[in-house]
DNA sequence: TTATGGAGGTTGACACTGTCAACCTAAGGA
DNA sequence: TCCTTAGGTTGACAGTGTCAACCTCCATAA
């Protein structure tokens, strides 16, 4: 409990930049505001950070590291491969439901993209994580016995697929179109070898 | 040929947009730049909508149409089915390809989410080609019988979470991951109930 | 012990942006 | 004929990212 509770500055301004990410969304992070939130000037930043990009990939890699660490503990939970793999999808739901501009910067931002390094690795731990779950249903008989790599991005993709569409507006729940979960279920039981809608 | 030729000066700024937002991405779109392009002052914008979101929804109102044009294209095409949805996710693809901008605009932005009315509708007109050519597909037994608004929905967020991943440089495949197109091929045939890779 | 240099902080300025307000002007209906 | 108004202009404003210059410790080499 006593390790390290001593934030560096620049911790503090990445939590500052977070924090007011997930309460204003995006434009909400200025310099000047995250400067004054960890209690500096509205220059502070650039002592840490080359420019604002770099403090928002800053942000997308804590946040990736946190979301791994919580991947992490699902795959290697007791639970039987099928609930692994609702729970990861379950994981995504909520994290963009509850961080949606949080959820928008580490998986649909183009600046976030040109950033390689600390963030690209970031992001690689953590689709690693959903590809081994991924891999664990194949083994059990419950999705097909294609690479898993690429199944996983396949599923993967749907579900950030059909996030953004609900984040967008352009879910049409009033025509029938059922809710991101209950269409993750349909998929992964049209995808399950045995699955009930297989005819 | 000689119809209409001439463009409202509201059309005018609207192209001068999409134009700007195509080959210099989201950031060079300024309303200065705009008034510039359309040979007006600054301020001349505001003449014809309300602000910058306004602009913008106009861009990807008049984009969906463009869109729903070439979808109906090939929804109207004598093809067979599965190859209609072949190229409808071509389309997709082409579309994310060539105009990455653009097709965050249309398909990846919180703003054009909250615009309703023209914007939604248009929207919802190109979706609608969609999940018609899906049904097709349905009919023809090379997609499974569930609510083709569901299966359409699924199909087209997964395209767009590859494309999302794409553009956002987190797909691999060094690590034996293939392009999106083939990875559609092989959602599409997974879902098939006849399909080559179903056991 | 001293000096020195750099890390981390500050203030002030700059150009650029969206937006507002005020003004102008011509066309067309009362 | 007058006057309303759509569509255009210029000028201003606050807020933004960023740069430059300056300050101020403190660790370390001499």
């Amino acid at each position: 409990m006593t390790t390290a509770t001593n934030k560096t500055t620049g911790e503090k301004l990445v939590e500052a930049a977070a924090d007011l990410l997930d309460s204003g969304g995006e434009n909400a992070v200025t310099l000047r505001a995250v400067g004054m939130a960890a209690g500096l000037s509205h220059n502070a930043p650039y002592k840490h950070f080359a420019n604002r990009n770099a403090l928002l990939a800053a942000v997308a890699a804590a946040s990736f590291e946190d979301l791994a660490r919580a991947a992490n503990a699902i795959r290697t939970s007791s639970r039987p491969p099928a609930e692994k793999m609702a729970d990861a999808i379950g994981l995504l739901i909520d994290y963009s439901q509850r961080r949606p501009a949080r959820y928008r910067l580490l998986f649909n931002n183009p600046e976030t993209a040109a950033a390689g390094g600390e963030l690209k690795e970031r992001a690689l731990e953590t689709f690693e994580q959903f590809r081994s779950i991924v891999q664990e249903c194949q083994e059990a008989g419950v999705l097909p016995d294609v690479p898993s790599q690429t199944l996983a991005s396949l599923i993967f993709a749907s579900a950030h697929g059909l996030l953004a569409m609900e984040g967008n507006g352009q879910m049409h729940p009033e025509k029938g179109l059922s809710d991101v979960a209950t269409s993750m279920e349909l998929l992964l039981d049209l995808l399950s070898p045995n699955g009930k809608s297989r005819r």
